[in-house]
DNA sequence: ATTGTCTGCCC
DNA sequence: ATTCTGC
DNA sequence: GCAGAATGGGCAGACAAT
């Protein structure tokens, strides 16, 4: 299979240039030899099988490709487990037990489209024996795989393909590709096309990213160049009430200063950042509600009662809407406080069907009633709503943030209070007060957003435009930790060699016990890392098994003789089922989910990442379980949750 | 019927 | 999600 | 400053094992 080649060239450089060269040539040579190839490369060039708005996994992993390997090659786990840790790459490691193997007859060679059609078989398949089978399945194809062919194909089983290119890098070599062909079918070939099409190029870059971030669907992407080239494919990929947009995001700041210097000259607005579920909800002309993630799954599934919440609140959909929100857990008997992200990822993902129109709710306002219930027993919802993408059928993405922003107001009414709401925003310039006050309202932060020139909706885009400030983000305002590392894993890709990530704990006075916290991975340096794997690795600071002072749910290959405390920063602090700091000093469930069989839970942190080793602490001076306990109080009392 | 493991997706 | 690194 | 990579906590759901 060719593009196993291309891969390996890939991944054998560091360079951009030239892995752009590469992805382009292996494009070029498809679409002149085996256009109906070109698909299928690019779905597996970019790690993918389907869209997401398809809904296609393959509902394979590590552990049942790992069974795989060991079934197609004959290896002892033991030997795998061993190649995995040492190369960092399950990939390589199938590798090398394919090395050492010789068949009796070799199967037929595979294709780039014969693998793309196995991988869509593997997410065909379910129900009962299907985990068998699929293992099976993939053990084939490895029998099957030829010279470079094993790595790649178990890194794109993974989904992790490692060759230094992603979507955006594939998608700028298939336009580079699609403009070179078109060029040199023309000229039949004389003129040094690369030479004079550099500018054309480019340009053909910028069309394709903009027509997958209005219109992200490859097949169709792909179908539009083959028979149109880029012309045909800005005319095909554009904004469709019912199709997703690829979501515009923001771009992190460190404080007031840095993120007004991002945000560049002119007026800005600021919005509260609601911790919840990104939601780009689509109302078609029809009344039909569609929402997507931010991935572009469709969660309209999960989300039946915030669809509903949408209809009764549009006023009338015209030729449909494309309204961005976020769906945030409320409690309605608290006035329709906003609950913990915790709370809401507990929602049944598979609600009932049921038809959810704006017929309907409006039947609601004028006297029927519409349950306007999720799952039984499911937390309940509001939808947060701060931009509008499509007015009456046609795309709004070019009008200034406050034009969009009036038609979104003038287009919705909050008719069911708490259920549907415009994100509080203002223009005022005290975005420090303005940030503490949506902390107090249980949001996670703030984001700025241009107004005016410049402040246009930029699909995929996370650019300066939009900039968002956290607590945590800003040095000296949000909590840290003084943490103890407890144990290790030996890390994977380019880490491989370190220990990554690391396992860190709190201490408990009352019990002398290390309870862990989190596993972090963030925040060290390649250099830092070195020295750290070092000092444990070599300079005999570990032990076989825990010592009996250490709780923990997690189960590390390597164990440290704990040693030190490192200051980690974290978001907030969330009810874990495997960390164990301040068992028993914090309630056991999160409102009203379930409980765990009266296990309890201890604390854990979101978004963990390390700062600086604190030298002047012994273990004995980190931070306590009592102190988690009472910030995980203080932290509950404002989610309303305590 | 219950529990444990794995996956995929949210942040 | 957060962060670091090479281009 | 972009793009890529390596990972964080934690949930529901799908299967397998008991």
């Amino acid at each position: 299979m060719h593009l196993a080649a291309a891969f390996e060239a890939l991944a054998a450089t560091t360079k951009r240039l030239k892995k752009a060269d590469i992805l382009a040539n292996c494009f070029r040579s498809l679409l002149a030899l085996t256009p109906e190839d070109l698909l299928p490369a690019v779905f597996l060039s970019c790690n993918k099988v389907a869209e997401n708005m398809e809904g296609v996994d393959m509902g394979v992993g590590g552990s049942q490709v790992t069974s795989a390997i060991l079934q197609a090659t004959g290896t002892k786990p033991e030997q795998l487990r061993r190649l995995n840790r040492s190369t960092g790459d399950l990939g390589d490691a199938a590798q090398a037990c394919k090395a050492n193997q010789r068949l009796l007859a070799s199967p037929k060679p595979l294709t780039i489209r014969g693998v793309h059609d196995a991988l869509l078989g593997l997410a065909r398949d379910g129900g009962t024996g299907s985990e068998g089978r699929k293992v099976a399945a993939m053990a084939k194809l490895l029998r099957a795989c030829q010279g470079p062919e094993t790595r790649w194909l178990v890194r794109t089983l993974i989904r992790n393909i490692r060759t230094g290119a992603t979507l955006l890098s594939v998608l700028d070599a298939l336009a580079a590709a699609v403009a070179i062909h078109t060029l040199s079918s023309r000229s039949q070939g004389r003129v040094p096309v690369e030479r004079i099409a550099a500018p054309r190029i480019a340009a053909a870059q910028r069309a394709v990213r903009d027509c997958y971030n209005l219109r992200p669907d490859l097949p169709l992407l792909v179908g539009a160049l083959i028979e149109g080239g880029v012309e045909g494919a800005v005319e095909t990929c554009t904004v469709r009430v019912g199709m997703p947009v690829r979501p515009m995001l923001a771009k992190p700041s460190t404080g007031v200063e840095d993120l007004l210097s991002t945000l560049g000259d002119g007026s800005f607005l600021v919005e509260r950042k609601y911790d919840g579920m990104r939601a780009q909800v689509h109302v078609a002309a029809d009344g039909q509600v569609t929402i997507y993630s931010r991935k572009l799954e469709n969660t309209t599934a999960q989300f039946h009662d915030a669809a509903a919440a949408v209809s009764a609140a549009v006023r009338s959909p015209g030729a449909g809407l494309i309204i961005d929100a976020e769906i945030t857990a409320v409690d309605p008997a608290q006035d329709f406080r906003l609950l913990p992200f915790q709370m809401l990822s507990t929602r049944p993902r598979k609600g009932q069907q049921q038809q959810q129109d704006v017929s309907a709710a409006l039947a609601s306002s004028s006297g029927t009633t519409v349950e306007p219930s999720g799952a039984p027993g499911s937390v309940a919802v509001c939808v947060v709503a701060f931009d509008l993408l499509a007015y009456n059928g046609a795309p709004c993405l070019a009008l200034p943030l406050e034009d969009r922003r009036r038609l979104l107001a003038e287009a919705t009414v909050a008719a069911e209070a708490g259920r549907f709401i415009l994100a509080t925003a203002e223009t005022g310039e005290q975005i420090l007060r303005f940030l503490h006050e949506s902390i107090a309202a249980s949001c996670e932060g703030v984001i700025a957003k241009r107004l005016g020139r410049g402040s246009e909706y930029v699909p995929g885009d996370r650019g300066s435009a939009w900039v968002k400030l956290k607590r945590d983000y800003i040095p000296g305002l949000g909590d840290t930790f003084d943490l103890v590392p407890i144990g290790g894993w030996y890390g994977q890709g380019r880490k491989a060699g370190w220990l990554s990530p690391i396992l860190l704990a709190c201490w408990d006075p009352d019990s002398g016990e290390l309870q862990s916290v989190c596993r972090c991975m963030s925040g060290y340096t390649d250099a830092f890392y070195k020295e750290m794997t070092a000092f444990y690795l070599e300079g005999n600071r570990t032990l076989e098994r825990p010592p009996s002072y250490v709780s923990t749910g997690e189960n590390c290959p390597v164990w440290f003789n704990p040693c030190e405390v490192w200051e980690i920063r974290g978001a907030d602090l969330t009810l874990s089922p495997v960390h164990t700091a301040a068992l028993g000093k914090v309630p056991a469930t999160v409102g009203g989910s379930k409980g765990n069989g009266g296990k309890g839970r201890g604390c854990a942190l979101r978004f963990p990442r390390y700062i600086q080793t604190r030298q002047d602490k012994g273990i004995e001076d980190a931070t306590t379980s009592n102190e988690i306990a009472e910030m995980f109080c203080k932290q509950a009392v404002r989610q309303g949750t305590s």
